[in-house]
DNA sequence: CATGAATGAGGGTTCATTCAT
DNA sequence: CATGAATGAACCCTCATTCAT
């Protein structure tokens, strides 16, 4: 054997350059924008090599779709723990959400701005991006319940005004921690006690 | 006769039937992956015909864009009038930009879905949508100062949030009176005596 | 108008050379190794140019095979006329087969031997085929009853070995008329007195 | 162990598994549309794993194309044995082609569907069949001698006739005995005692 | 023996564009 | 005004082939 089974063979980083070099492209030119040829490029391979990695460009799309919403939920996970209230939680849920657009960059473009042409069958990204929206009904919902939100609007309602919102900032470059703060302002969150060390925690 | 100087040439109908296909093209697979065919085929046209009205897709993309922008600036100029409390006129923009996306359907999409390549200069669309953002600014600015908004975040901060929030439910195809009510709500304005007539003015 | 009604048009020529150059190149490759890079070349243009004239390569090969079946059938038609002994219609037959063979040449090879890949849905070919092997049973069949061939095996049976004959000495090149001698001679045909005119007619 | 000269090597199985998915291959696409990835997954094999076996697609062709004429050949040997009359010699020949044509199945069709493109060199095939062709000349030559087959054309031409009837028939997937009988009564050569064992040899 | 990974050439197809008619 | 016809570049993809492992 040549090595310890974590390890990362050639393919596999290949396969990581080809992935990011997509999203890029992706992100630039949307889905049907976006050129294999310059993919393969950026990747430093011939174009027809990328069909090795993957098998077709529609693949290849929804491969680094899933990626980016993976990463996304992971995030998600990690931060609004079920510890806490539910304004900690809804806080601590923002921060993961422009956590993951500042981090992810091309990726986050790629899974949040798409009216254009996700047509395909892409289950598993769909599967994905259901669990991650679901997620955060629940985080509004119970948001809702004790007071810190409005209560009127239904859950999902409101959690698609808020990624909106999140996405346009995180889209255009916005600092995620004055992002944050100024969200928080505008819903009238108390700023103060409820983030655990006092105050918002910034990407490093 | 084709004289009267209000009369729609025939030369005008088919330029809009271009501009409408265009605008359908484009909000489905994005500027680069819209198809030069298919907007002709949509519109009824040989391909080359496209030429006489448009001297390049480029062109053809701007004059969609253009036209996006100028009817959803026509109609916050109508309902955001200079008159009214600051709360007032920020609700009348809310409902102006609700509505501008609900009517102008691909035309929003266009010009509201812009992470990907609006690369070329496209000097007139660019200004347009300064306007426009400007305009936006103004109206968070005096919201701010009086107290109906929160103070703290910048005024292009706020507006950039607030549009990312509504055109996500406007993309998302929500009805525009609900979403009205439901961002009012998180923002906790009051929404009873401030808009003339009782109530949230709704589309027809 | 630019002229008469039987005029050909510019793209009607363009198409014959298509048709023609993709006969040679189907005729040498097959279906399946015909290249359209080479069937532009020979008809003179460039290769995305034929698009304007076929829909695809599949819809190309299957232009070139109805007209292939469409001009043997035509051939038959013209000389095995329901006048006339059933064995004077049976060489009359052969010679029509023979002369298709000899002048559709490439066609001819296309339509004849297609063990390959005639895989798709290709009606209209279909159609003609049928037609021209149900009016060759016709013949068999009648040359049966009379006598002129043996009465044991099915019209289809005795059309197919006969047309395989044929076909195996057309593609080699045979001459029309020395085929048409050896094949009334090996199935002890009257060679004398029952073609008009006294003799096999020859291709000219 | 791997020693006996008998035993049949894994190598030499894999290589047969190539032969058998090649003929199929080529017998559904002819030489220039198989593919050299269908063959490999058809043998459950990578690709660049044929050529460990095989030197380029084109040596493997022609493996093919030999390994069907070489099994024909060896048929005919068996059958057409220099002993007994023209007519019985004749006969033989005709029930070992025809046997040929249903067991080699996809090997006969590769052989005998020749117009296309077997270009290149390709020795051992063209020898091979060289020989198979001269030994049915053989057998035309004795049987016109004879007067079971009229004298007039040459052997050749005969020769080229009667396999492009079995042809045909084989290729449709008629049943050998059958078309055996149809093209005996067709010639009018006797059928009764002249075959030893009073009928004519079926296929198992 | 066989695979994983890559390549360059070519495959069929669509593209935006031009221009004579 | 609009079309028919053509083009060259780019598209996504498959090919046969190579070679280190």
């Amino acid at each position: 054997m040549t090595g310890a089974s974590t390890e990362v063979s050639k393919g596999d980083l290949t396969r990581r350059r080809i992935l990011d070099a997509a999203a890029a492209e992706i992100a630039r030119h949307g889905p049907a924008g976006a050129s294999l040829n310059a993919i393969a490029a950026a990747a430093d391979l011939r174009t027809g090599s990328l069909y090795f990695h993957f098998a077709s460009k529609q693949r290849l799309v929804e491969a680094v779709l899933e990626e980016g919403i993976r990463a996304s939920l992971q995030r998600l996970d990690a931060m609004a723990v079920p510890t806490g209230t539910p304004a900690q939680r809804l806080r601590a849920g923002v921060h993961a959400h422009l956590r993951a657009l500042a981090e992810l960059s091309d990726y986050a473009v790629v899974v949040l701005a798409p009216p254009f042409s996700v047509d395909a069958e892409l289950d598993g990204f769909r599967t994905l991006r259901r669990e991650y929206l679901r997620r955060w009904a629940g985080l509004i919902a119970d948001a809702q319940a004790d007071g810190t939100l409005a209560a009127g609007p239904e859950p999902g309602e409101v959690r698609d005004l808020l990624l909106g919102a999140l996405n346009a900032a995180g889209l255009a470059g916005q600092d995620p921690g004055r992002t944050a703060d100024a969200v928080f302002a505008l819903l009238r969150l108390p700023s103060g006690p409820g983030t655990p060390g006092g105050g918002a925690p910034r990407t490093p």
